[in-house]
DNA sequence: CCCTGATTCGC
DNA sequence: GCGAATCAGG
């Protein structure tokens, strides 16, 4: 499969809101999870929370694999020792400011003196202890005091492909099937609790073992023949 | 083991 | 540019 306009949009919408790099393959289709990564990446929008990322050496402290005896053969990553070219400058550990916060400017006018305040203090009013929270998803709680609002946050929320209907709630939905559950069909689709089975595959196969029961069966002499079980599509709807 | 994203590097 | 192989953390 080739990266056209439309699976690139795809890979990119799916990717900012969050999906996993193996959910966008899935939906993609005839793509690697590691496909879609690379593609990411070359196209520049990486920068996602990686279980793998949150490492930054601090000193150069090799702690163990001291040079092991290279093996001649490097057939592959011969990329082992990673200089540490940050010229970082100390980075001191000052957190960033979350953009709520950074965000409020002094879009009071200074002429709103703060109320509820026995002590109008208009010339040190930045010294005051102003209690701030934040609630979920970062927004900036307001006092009563708080009048204008200080820009309002861009939603930190990220969008979540919500699923179809509640009766699949916890079933294996269409954009839940990959190589390792087993894709046998539960109910007919168009109902509204239409899934599928959703257990591990026997190993080589689209079904788990007691489908792939159902699905492979030995064929019968003539005459010796078993009704078939019922087809997962085109069988009669029995209600 | 399963998952995740990052990275490398032969093609 | 692409993506399998590999790495490495959860």
């Amino acid at each position: 499969m080739s990266w056209t306009e439309e699976r690139i949009a795809t890979l990119t919408k799916m990717w900012e809101s969050g999906s996993t790099a193996s959910q966008i393959a899935d939906t993609l289709g005839g793509v690697s999870r590691n496909a879609v990564i690379g593609k990411a990446h070359r196209l520049g929008l990486k920068a996602r929370p990686s279980p793998v990322k949150a490492k930054e050496e601090k000193k150069a402290a090799p702690k163990k694999k001291a040079p092991a005896p290279a093996p001649a053969v490097a057939a592959r990553k011969p990329a082992p020792p990673k200089p540490a070219p940050a010229p970082a400058p100390a980075k001191d550990p000052a957190p960033e400011r979350p953009a709520a916060e950074a965000a409020p400017a002094p879009a009071a006018s200074p002429s709103v003196t703060p109320v509820n305040q026995s002590q109008p203090l208009p010339d040190k009013r930045e010294d005051l202890p102003k209690i701030v929270s934040y609630g979920p998803g970062g927004f900036l709680r307001q006092g009563p005091g708080d009048q204008q609002a200080p820009i309002p946050p861009a939603p930190p929320r990220r969008l979540v492909p919500a699923k179809p209907s509640p009766e699949i709630a916890g079933k294996t939905s269409l954009l839940d099937l990959n190589d390792r559950v087993c894709r046998w069909p539960m109910g007919h689709p168009g109902e509204p609790d239409f899934h599928f089975c959703g257990e591990r595959v026997n190993p080589g196969f689209p079904y788990c073992v007691e489908h792939c029961g159902r699905a492979y069966q030995a064929q019968l002499p003539r005459g010796a023949r078993r009704p078939p079980p019922p087809l997962p599509f085109g069988g009669p709807r029995v209600r």
